[in-house]
DNA sequence: TCTCCGCCTTGATTTACATCAATGGCAAAC
DNA sequence: GTTTGCCATTGATGTAAATCAAGGCGGAGA
């Protein structure tokens, strides 16, 4: 398990400069259908771009950090983000990874309940909060379509709470990779082979395991022929059937 | 951990007779301001009654069922319902309990992501999804407390993936008396003591533990002095500053 | 009142995973 | 080209919690 090293985690932080870009071309926007802006009509989505604005993020760059006062949300348009929490040991939990078309920053209360974190370069939609809301009263689709998203995840965690909760090791590891290949496809990109942009640190820190038995268990897939690991982070999954059987601990 | 049995659970199902009742006294309704209809006026507060059901359940009656047609909506107005998922043979994740004021069945997708059945004799308040729907497009103040309401949830589905994930068995259950506490508190009721209306089993099953690893870890903070337990599942919490540094792992 | 059964507790033993430790590969920095 | 440092892998050992096992207690029902 990683525990957080404050020093390092300064350094990482200073290594990662924004430059922040200007333009919000929401029309082109390439991931438009997947994120909460995909029930928008054109004059509603000039109204998006009016108050949006386009940032990147270098690998290893803070979006926002626990307790900081949640003032903006984004979307995700480019790149992988995780976000996560910490005890004051520094153990970990990551507790999602997103990818394009993901929203991040809900919070009910007003401060973030999580710190969020570039894995990948990325690209995110800014949104401030007291911008935002005026332009949710007056569009009740968008809310909707907000809603829906919240849904989808609160759903999606209990499924990670479940995994979390009472799967063995080599389970995680499996339904781990189905549903990033499911991401991946749902996206348009190739489910399999499907690429794990994380550390294995990451992928353990998400699934409630230490880096040694994280490889220790690709190692062990990979044994048995259920996965083939590529350089690059590329997994190929021939028995991508057999790997549902383990996911599910049959 | 409990393994369903399927037997168990049909008897378990029988033995739950749920005799309906009828008026529905929103108006009068004691934990309203707990919610999602703390936003609303007297005649929106009408156009809610004329749609909702009052409904009991007796003590193991099963509200729905995972992978059923999610038709229904329920607020909790009385008694402790609990949610789960189960895996194919048996293993089984609570990933929450419910009190009076909470809201269950949001469904992004048509179908219900988990089960939920009553732990203790409950009412609950019934919309159909059809109905409440419709209700929702005119009053947007409600569809906004809803996203609150999910915001919030999805806020305690992270601590609680941190729970999982990351902590120790004593610091799990110090963190569930604390929450339990807190939870008893927002309602207008004993923090201190508080009552656990669960099972050591169910308790299990939503901390990722077993029966005997909770039922020791009780003995261990009774034996530290930190917790006393009392018959009828009451816990009072002498060394509660301490409980909150042993949830946190200090 | 007695019996039964489910729930809780406690003890002995096992085990899956963590921890500790060493090494190799690769990319960035010098 | 060499050094540095991170990341992944693999091996040896330790341990928290699971599993297996045995009573005890209290409420429901005969």
């Amino acid at each position: 398990m990683q525990r957080l090293d404050i020093k390092s985690a300064l350094t990482r932080r200073e290594a990662a400069k924004k430059p922040p870009e200007d333009k919000s071309p929401c029309s082109a926007c390439s991931v438009r259908h997947l994120t909460v802006c995909a029930a928008l009509d054109e004059s509603e989505l000039a109204e998006v771009s009016a108050i949006s604005k386009t940032i990147e993020l270098a690998a290893g760059g803070p979006l926002f950090d626990e307790g900081e006062k949640a003032s903006n949300l984004y979307n995700v348009t480019a790149g992988t983000i995780k976000i996560y929490k910490l005890l004051s040991d520094g153990r970990r939990q990551v507790t999602g990874f997103l990818f394009p078309g993901d929203f991040v920053g809900l919070a009910n209360e007003s401060l973030y309940a999580y710190s969020a974190e570039a894995v990948t370069v990325c690209t995110v939609c800014r949104f401030s909060r007291r911008e935002l809301e005026p332009l949710l009263d007056r569009h009740p689709k968008m809310e909707r379509r907000l809603l829906g998203m919240a849904s989808h995840e609160l759903a999606a965690a209990q499924e990670q709470m479940l995994l979390l909760g009472r799967k063995t090791a080599k389970e995680k590891i499996a339904s781990f990779l189905l549903s990033l290949s499911q991401r991946a496809q749902d996206r348009g990109q190739s489910g399999n082979p499907v690429t794990l942009a994380m550390s294995r640190t990451d992928i353990g820190d998400f699934l409630g395991l230490t880096t040694e038995t994280v490889s220790r268990t690709f190692t062990h897939l990979r044994s048995a022929g259920v996965i083939v690991l590529h350089p690059g982070g590329k997994v190929e999954i021939p028995g991508i059937n057999r790997l549902r059987e383990i996911s599910e601990g049959l």
